[in-house]
RNA sequence: CGGGGCGUAGCGCAGGGGUAGCGCGCCUGUCUUGGGAACAGGAUGUCGCAGGUUCAAAUCCUGUCGCCCCGACCA
């Protein structure tokens, strides 16, 4: 590719409108433009990046076994109904009508429609397992979409689902996929943690997400300091433990607490530790089965003042579809309290109470009247409780379930997720396969997605530095870029076109810099887009007899005596010297 | 959905009732050629959109749309 005949309009200045390293770089570097909020052009450079994510997924999942098919982006709503998610996937499906009033959505997973395939085209053990998979845009119309490709509502996603007669199939499929997506993250070049992670909103027994290590990664990854044992903050177990206090339980005693509100200020005003004041909320949680009938209730939940409440948690010990924080009218009309002065106390909701809770006595809990709190509380004595249960955040130095360490924290971009579905959907929408012994029982599912505009991006994050990208040389938009510092020069652009035909011809993914720009526009240009190995040829080196090279990520020089094999040369280095 | 901010040239920004500006980039020429050269000349705008006030609106008022950030988890 010559530089001069392509597309690349590099920026000197960062766009307003980017916040994230990797967001700024891929602007500057001309791979996307936006669109509208949370959807981009791949523009050539960055497609190129694109399409080897993609190459790289493809090879490796092909190799653990699984399919390649593509999907229908438009979804028709009856698929969703019969799966029951068009009524609890919210506001992030994107829905709309056709010109028949017919109800469709943009796919933003594809479960219910690989499902369907499933259904009608397997009736037997025999034609199982199988692994599908597709790479595809899909449509996710996020709350709050940002950070460029890092969060878009349109998005590249390779996704997979894997189908079995049984249990046991079925976690050898997850296995393969497991393996398959570690050696993906491997080749591309990334530094990554696999983490037990929550199912969320797609559902199913179990599920590990696999995390790039970024200090800019939305995600809260804990992990033990001794054993291999970390999980998603969301779904980190706390272990319960500790020692009950031993204090003589004192009366109760109600005290004004004007104007006070968080714990922290209600633990100052009254001069206690803030461990013991906990924290009672107000949690919405939908589609809960209260005499064989989905409900939306309202729980009370405490956890000490120090503690944050894990909703995921909560969901899960309540056994509700979602739990979200109610809002401030919805406490007050179920408590008859506003927020910042409630209590067990006399609370009209069930109430769940963090294990933590349970050392400790004579607490201060909220009155459940605006502006008193209580004094001495012990929960057993003066509340009625559902009872003791694992519903906070893991935090830095909690105990490791597994073993005798302490846990730690670090950032991560999630890139995959890899989900145990079991026969969630197969059940629902009726994907049923004779048995060996000729039992028409359900599928057993798996699920498996790699986000490749997020793969890409956190790339960037993990690897850059201030003079622009250090793309792992797997993924880069070129492997090499060969400059020419002198474009008047006949003898500079001959040995450039030589080594720039040669490298080419080995299959070396190579650009030149032909561009009549001075040196230094070209340096900085190949040091913002990133190439990982740089070929110059000028009037000067010519003259001394060699070239140089140089090998983006270390900053190493190289200089290569005039030979009539230059290319192979620089070809070697590519292949042993850069990653 | 709540709070804040911003919409003026491709990008970054200034201007703030009286004919639209700067830097970078872009085009032409001269010159230069190992780290974003210099000089000369030049092109580029429905000042987000719609109403209103005014002799006159990018500027003031009202509405609206878009974009970005923070929050929507700790009471």
């Amino acid at each position: 590719m010559r530089q001069s005949r392509y597309f690349i309009q590099t920026l000197r200045e960062i766009p307003s409108e980017a916040e994230v390293v990797s967001h700024q770089l891929m602007l500057r570097a001309s791979m996307i433009k936006k669109v509208a909020a949370g959807i981009y052009d791949y523009l050539p450079l960055g497609l190129k990046v694109i399409r080897k994510v993609e190459n790289i997924i493809r090879e490796n999942m092909n190799k653990a076994g699984a399919i390649e098919l593509l999907m229908s982006v438009v979804q028709p709503a009856e698929l969703w109904q019969s799966s029951g998610r068009w009524n609890h996937f919210g506001k992030e499906l994107l829905r709309f009508k056709d010109r028949g009033n017919r109800d469709f959505c943009l796919g933003p997973t594809h479960e219910e429609v690989i499902t369907d395939i499933v259904k009608s085209q397997v009736n037997s053990y025999k034609q199982m397992p199988v692994t599908l998979y597709q790479i595809q845009t899909k449509f996710r119309d996020e709350v709050r979409p940002r950070f460029g490709l890092m969060r878009g509502r349109e998005f590249i996603m390779k996704d997979a689902y894997s189908f079995d007669i049984d249990d046991a199939g079925a976690d050898v499929s997850y296995q393969k996929m497991y393996d398959a997506y570690k050696a993906i993250f491997t080749a591309c070049g990334l530094a990554h943690k696999v983490v037990d992670a929550d199912t969320g909103s797609i559902g199913g027994s179990f599920s590990h997400e696999f995390m790039v290590l970024a200090d800019t990664g939305e995600d809260t990854i804990i992990s033990c300091n001794k054993c291999e044992y970390s999980a998603n903050v969301e779904k980190a177990v706390v272990v319960d433990s500790g020692e009950k206090e031993n204090a003589a339980l004192k009366d109760m005693e109600e005290v004004a607490t004007p104007n006070k509100h968080t714990a922290l200020e209600v633990a100052e005003f009254l001069g206690v530790d803030i461990i013991h004041v906990p924290k009672t909320m107000i949690i919405r949680c939908e589609g809960v089965v209260v005499d064989g009938r989905e409900e939306d209730i309202y729980v009370a939940c405490m956890v000490r003042g120090d503690h944050e409440v894990n909703l995921s948690k909560v969901k899960n010990v309540v056994k509700a579809k979602s739990a979200e924080f109610a809002e401030h009218y919805e406490v007050l009309d179920k408590t008859g309290c506003s927020i910042g002065s409630l209590g067990p106390c006399n609370m009209p909701l069930k109430v769940y109470v963090d294990n933590a809770l349970k050392y400790l006595c004579n607490i201060v809990v909220g009155a459940n009247k605006e502006g008193y709190h209580i004094k001495n509380v012990n929960l057993e004595r003066d509340a009625k409780i559902e009872g003791y249960f694992d519903i906070r955040n893991a935090m830095p130095k909690d105990k490791c379930p597994h073993c005798n360490g302490e846990y730690q924290e670090t950032k991560g971009i999630e890139v995959g997720h890899i989900f145990k579905l079991g026969t969630k959907y197969s059940e629902s929408m009726g994907a049923k396969a004779l048995d060996k012994n000729g039992k028409n029982i359900p599928i057993v599912m798996g699920c498996y997605g790699i986000g490749v505009g997020r793969t890409a991006a956190s790339a960037i994050e993990q690897h850059y530095d201030e003079k622009g990208i250090v793309w792992p040389k797997a993924i880069a938009p070129f492997e090499v870029v060969v400059i020419p510092l002198n474009t008047n020069d006949d003898e500079v652009i001959a040995k450039s076109d030589e080594i720039y035909n040669g490298l080419l011809s080995l299959g070396v993914d190579v650009i030149i810099d032909d561009r009549n720009e001075r040196a230094g526009v070209k340096f900085n240009d190949a040091e913002l887009i990133g190439y990982p190995l740089r070929v110059s040829v000028g009037k000067k080196s010519l003259s001394e007899g060699r070239i140089e090279v140089v090998i983006r990520r270390t900053g190493e020089v190289i200089f290569l005596d005039l030979s009539n094999n230059l290319a192979d040369k620089v070809k070697e280095i590519l292949d042993t010297k850069v990653i």
